[in-house]
DNA sequence: ATAGAACCGGAAACTGACATTCCGCTTAGG
DNA sequence: CCTAAGCGGAATGTCAGTTTCCGGTTCTAT
């Protein structure tokens, strides 16, 4: 592969996460191409058709969001703390490809894998007595999701009360 | 105004709430048309064009909000009390008028006035120390929005955690 | 009962926004 | 300097919705 076609596979996705943020999943193809700087053709050269390239999205991110998951649990001995430190990170990262990431039908083992992981630390935060036992790993999802797709619900504003609201009283 | 006609234009009304619900605010027409059981023609005759439909989904919709708002002042008389009822009661009624109506573009007055009767509200509730100081009532139109538009976000499951979040600890 | 104004349904024509293809030109890199 | 790999974007095809229109139907005042 040539280093000009990676560089520009690269930017596709960069682009393509942007869109699926601002218009959804179902973001024009031209757009994203216009957005990468890129032809549609070349687009279309890399990624056959919409479904690969949510799925290269997803697979991407849900990666990324493992990788915050493992650093956090890394830095913060305490469970809730993790899962504090797991949901600033996600939501901060978040931008659009969660839409694609949690709409299901994409990369299903590496999702399956990460809500295990972040159910495990929820359950230990909630015997711990920190974290509110009434809301579930998929909730938390839900929420991450309600952050990505919804752009009127700005971290700085939201994060705190949402965070608030997970804690025990 | 015939009887049958005033009966199909609620009925238009009602199935536009409900598809703006699910599909947003760009919802087929003619969904909504077979959705209250009559023909495309009759929903055109009454709504010139999507954007007066919308309008009267909103003014429908921001009285409905201010009725509430008014019970709820009648009923508690805490300021945070009331603030509670009133989001537990849009949320439920909420269904997908809200999108509409918080666009901003329709009913600019009756949303503008029922704002300020909100913020009213949740001010004293705030120099009452029962609501936390850093969310604005835009925020929780915000929020408000969130529910409606987001079919994941389940009032049972995620309106207790949205009300302690919105108290002060 | 009945005239006729108001109303209705839904087929059909129109529209525009996107997806996808294709090919002549450009460029990386050995 | 050669050529395989890559590129852009005009052109074409598709389809979901919008909007119009008119022959038939239903109220309701008299």
């Amino acid at each position: 592969m040539r280093a000009d076609a990676r560089r520009n596979r690269d930017r596709i996705l960069e682009a393509a996460r942007d869109a699926v943020a601002e218009r959804g999943a179902d973001a024009p193809m031209e757009l994203i191409a216009r957005r990468a700087g890129v032809g549609v053709g070349t687009l279309y050269r890399r990624f056959p058709d919409r479904a690969v390239l949510l799925a290269a999205l997803a697979e991407q991110y849900v990666h990324e969001l493992m990788d915050g998951l493992d650093r956090a649990v890394a830095a913060e001995p305490d469970a809730w703390a993790a899962v504090r430190a797991f949901v600033v990170h996600s939501v901060e990262k978040g931008r659009g490809a969660i839409a694609a990431a949690l709409a299901g039908t994409s990369a299903p083992q590496a999702r399956q894998a990460l809500v295990q992981r972040l159910d495990a630390l929820v359950r230990q935060a909630q015997a711990d007595g920190a974290m509110r036992p009434d809301v579930g790993t998929g909730d938390l999802m839900e929420l991450l999701n309600v952050f990505a797709c919804h752009p009127g619900v700005i971290p700085e504003r939201f994060l705190p009360l949402l965070l608030d609201g997970l804690s025990r009283r």
